[in-house]
DNA sequence: TCTGGGGTCCTAGGACCC
DNA sequence: TCTGGGGTCCTAGGACCC
């Protein structure tokens, strides 16, 4: 058996462990640019019309009438509240995967002897007692039923947050409780295809012949549709791999023009990209940079460019990096339009140690290596950005993002700490 | 005026190799 | 009338996840 966690509306959550005059009121965090709602607690919710997604500006009056607290997103203290729910949840498993930054899989497998049920309310109290955070536990014999039996924890109110599929009976009842758009894996177009064939629930899904599934929904959907049936497929895997790819694409915080502008944001984001590499020790061989006007203006004349480029040695350097990728915006960069976002990606990633050089490289210098290091250890130190390229530039950063309801980071910065007035 | 960001896996088809 | 067989690697696009 095995125990799908799941921290309820986690961002909102975050938010209210450290504001207790939030408690049982409606709150949403919004995403980078204060753009649209990314979550929405319980109470959020309830009020109609709040789905995920929307664009603040249109219900802006709505969630005034209705009184509801809006926070920019703090990553950092996600992150870091993240690790502690970690933490607590070590506890009961040692065998443990970290799916996503609000969700683990605890690998239960011995313990058969103990009341499952009780061991969920178990892990429920201790991550609320220790962190402030609330969560859904679901356990069942594989990922996908798990995944099942979390939504059912949180949706029945008697469950009380912890649901157990444990035999036959209870899976079949399961299945047929939920909804085919609610199974793990299956998605959007998933769900319109099954639909026309007259599917609506897990538990007709799981009546298909296989051969049907296997012809239209791949090996992705043959998985879903064994381990819905509890044949497990997915091993609960406790190291966590390297990544393959790293990018980042940032919407400005205002439309811009000038290629000028646009290069330092591009920078900017390769010295991000490329220090995570350094940080798990990989190079990238792949170089891809992209721009994009707004896709959502009938106004603006839309160009979404974008190149990638097979670097000549694979690299995690800063500065061949932000040379590479100037190269390739000079190339996508037209006048004339109102950009919105530039975006970089680096990809083919392979271990730093295994770097096939040749007679001309210099990156791979002891001199080029030690700088690199130098400058992580210092931003490391001093704070993000005390040295940086100069091709960041150093006037104020016109692309920006807009974060105007951001909270303190609390757990992460002396200045920030929660102050308790006695 | 204002609409997110960062990933994974799978498949088909083309290029290339012997 | 007749034109091989068996591979690998790479890429773009689709589908999905949080």
């Amino acid at each position: 058996m095995m125990a799908l966690v799941d921290c309820n509306s986690f961002y909102a959550s975050c938010e209210q462990v450290f504001r207790a005059d939030l408690q049982g009121k409606p709150v949403v965090v919004l995403s980078n640019n204060d753009g649209c709602i990314i979550a929405a607690n319980k109470e959020a919710k309830q009020i109609a019309d709040i789905p995920m997604f929307q664009p603040v500006f249109k219900i802006k009056d709505l969630l005034k009438a209705h009184q509801v607290t809006m926070f920019s997103s703090n990553y950092t203290l996600y992150g870091e509240m993240s690790q502690r729910v970690i933490n607590v949840l070590r506890n009961f498993s040692p065998h443990l995967e970290a799916y996503s930054i609000d969700e683990s899989f605890l690998d239960l497998s011995g313990l058969s002897h103990k009341d499952l049920s009780a061991y969920g309310k178990e892990i429920k109290e201790k991550v609320l007692k220790h962190t402030g955070l609330p969560v859904g536990v679901g356990i069942a014999s594989t990922k996908v039923l798990s995944k099942v039996a979390n939504k059912l924890a949180k949706k029945i109110p008697e469950n009380e947050g912890v649901f157990v599929i444990d035999s036959e009976a209870k899976r079949i009842e399961a299945l047929q409780k939920t909804l085919i758009a609610d199974v793990w894996g299956i998605g959007r177009k998933h769900v319109k295809r099954l639909q026309n064939i007259g599917i609506y629930t897990a538990n007709h899904f799981t009546e298909l012949p296989l051969n049907w599934v296997r012809k239209n929904m791949t090996v992705v959907g043959e998985r879903m549709w064994r381990e819905l049936r509890g044949e497990k497929m997915m091993e609960v895997t406790n190291h966590s791999q390297p990544r393959k790819a790293v990018a980042t694409a940032k919407s400005f915080g205002k439309k811009l023009e000038k290629l000028d502008i646009i290069e330092e944001a591009c920078a900017y984001y390769i010295s991000e990209v490329s220090e995570i590499l350094r940080k798990q020790n990989s190079t990238a061989s792949y170089l891809q940079v992209f721009l994009n006007t707004n896709y959502h203006s009938d106004f603006d004349k839309q160009y979404h460019p974008s190149i990638t480029v097979k670097l000549e040695m694979p690299t995690n350097n800063t500065f061949v990096l932000i040379k590479e990728a100037n190269k390739i915006l000079r190339k996508i960069y037209k006048p004339g339009f109102r950009y919105k976002k530039v975006g970089v990606c680096l990809s083919g990633l392979r271990s730093e140690n295994y770097v096939q050089t040749n007679l001309f490289c210099q990156e791979f210098s002891g001199k080029q290596q030690n700088l690199m290091q130098m400058m992580d250890d210092m931003n490391a130190k001093y704070g993000k950005s005390t040295i940086f390229s100069s091709s960041l530039g150093i006037r104020k950063k016109e692309w920006e993002l807009i974060k105007e309801e951001r909270s303190p980071r609390y757990t992460t910065q002396w200045k920030e700490l929660l102050k308790v007035q006695g």
